[in-house]
RNA sequence: GGUGGCGUGUCCGAGUGGCCUAAGGAGCACGCCUCGAAAGCGUGUGAGGGUUUACGCCCUCCGCGGGUUCAAAUCCCGCCGCCACCGCCA
């Protein structure tokens, strides 16, 4: 959610940063709708305010009369139906203009471009592809190591399903603890939040209405407050501490957690995103952040560099991108891509999407601070990204590690974990 | 899931229709006192919104949503949450 304020005091501003997202004449058609309904909810509200200060003050009279002995009579009938009739003008004046504002993206940030995902901009790049002769793709290595049963998963919750079997299972499992105990290192705090959500908590991230289809929801037999199965660990956490005002002195707060995320997505499957790295299900570590205005800035870069930190510990070649602000998520003013090789591709596939929301999100679910020496209460700021997804991580390795002898050898970090140096075809 | 009890401000807690514009206490902040502190005394102490150049003024909020009434923290209905007991428990 934007500020209406500002949309009041300096529309200009406001207009020219969306157009990096959105048609120009739609977004003054929305401006123009946003401030028409903006005053006329401030008229009904002063007309409102004065009709109930009249009230009062009738009904305080009615009470001293009636004390004093005399009988009074009561306001007209009529008066009552003028009150209930501008509040529900008001009501629906209201709710139009929540969600005309709620449609509206994020302003991106200064440094974010205009324009789709070809005005994206590599940043950073970490080392370089591996050299690999004959490259075998993660779908064949994970079936010839025994690592993923796409069949049985397929089997068990339909396509879009895979399961993880043996080392494979025990590899991502490794994969996970290893991410858990980082971010800890990193001094986020574990979080294992509900996976099945309220409403609320979608609208408040940013993702409702616009992805309402995108998640599943469950039915109003099973679940009669119309919960949804989380589709990023992102909507548990900022859902966390809606309404709250949070301490001053704890921020920036850091928080991170471990949940499977669960995706409708759109059905068909590209060359490039077979195996896991894209199904209905997946292993997530997210970390967040609520921080001070002026601290949102250092933080994005924090965790940026803890992000790369962990892809370069496994080993693995990856670029960061700034993302264009039409390839960004809407609730979010800026947003640096983790982009891994992919081998058999050729291609970099993101693992982690991090981002700066500003205070939009804190808008939305109304999570505030107070500033020191001043009784005012404003929002913070929100940080978010994946550290990581397993998911994309998994086929990463198994490429990237692949040895002429058909195993692959398994990143240091995980040795321990794992119990093994290497995985080694099942036959 | 059932039955009963409970839900008031930062916290404790009073309040069963009208000076509730929410008592009292604790905490916190500031001031007085003090060499300094404690104690004591005094003042202040929530959120959201409207209006105003500003000081300020006004509206809403007693778990949430409706209703009754000239008037609701208080009465009625529904919901949510907590506690206790019972039931269920792959």
């Amino acid at each position: 959610m934007l500020d209406m304020e500002l949309i009041r005091k300096d529309r200009e501003a406001v207009a020219t940063a969306l157009a990096k997202r959105l048609d120009p004449a739609e977004v003054n058609r929305a401006l123009d709708e946003i401030q028409r309904l903006d005053q006329e909810r401030r008229a009904l509200i002063s007309e409102i305010d004065a009709e109930r200060q009249r009230r009062k003050a009738e009904a305080r009279a009615y009470a001293q009369a009636k004390r004093a002995g005399t009988t009074p009579e009561p306001a007209p009938e009529a008066e009552r139906k003028q009150l209930a009739e501008l509040e529900s003008q008001l009501d629906e004046v209201q709710s139009r203009l929540r969600t005309a504002m709620s449609e509206l993206p994020n302003l991106p940030a200064d440094d974010v471009v205009a324009g789709g995902k070809e005005a994206n901009r590599v940043v950073r790049t970490f080392g370089e592809p591996p050299a690999i002769e004959k490259v075998r793709d993660h779908v064949e290595l994970s079936r010839a190591l025994g690592l993923v049963d796409h069949e049985r998963g397929v089997k068990l919750g339909g396509s879009g399903f895979w399961m993880y079997t043996g080392m494979g299972a025990r590899l991502e499992w490794a994969l996970v603890n290893w991410l858990i105990e980082q971010n800890i290192q990193a001094g986020y705090e574990f979080l294992l939040p509900p996976h099945l959500l309220l409403d609320s908590a979608g609208f408040a991230a940013g993702q409702f209405p616009k992805f309402y289809d995108d998640v599943y929801h469950l039915d109003k037999q099973s679940a009669p407050r119309g919960q949804f199965l989380l589709p990023t660990a992102e909507t548990a956490i900022l859902g966390a501490f809606q309404d709250e005002i949070l301490e001053t002195a704890k921020l920036p707060l850091k928080a991170f957690a471990y949940t499977p995320c669960y995706r409708r997505e759109a059905a068909g499957s590209h060359s490039d995103e077979r195996g896991t790295v894209r199904g209905h299900q997946f292993n997530k570590v997210e970390i967040f952040q609520f921080t001070l205005p002026e601290q949102a800035g250092a933080a994005l870069e924090a965790m940026v560099a803890h992000v790369e930190g962990l892809v370069e510990q496994l080993g693995l070649h990856h670029q960061t991108s700034l993302l264009a602000a039409g390839d960004a998520s809407a609730a979010m003013k800026k947003t640096l891509d983790v982009e891994v090789w992919m081998p058999s591709t050729g291609k970099y596939k993101e693992v982690s999407s991090i981002s700066w929301g500003g205070d939009y999100q804190a808008r939305r679910a109304a999570i505030r601070y107070r500033e020191p020496g001043n009784k005012q209460t404003r929002f913070v700021h929100t940080l978010n990204g994946s550290a990581l997804a397993t998911s994309r991580l998994f086929p990463a390795i198994l490429e990237h590690f692949q040895q002429p002898d058909g195993s692959v050898l398994v990143p240091e970090v995980l040795r321990d974990k794992l119990g093994a140096d290497r995985l080694t075809p099942i036959r």
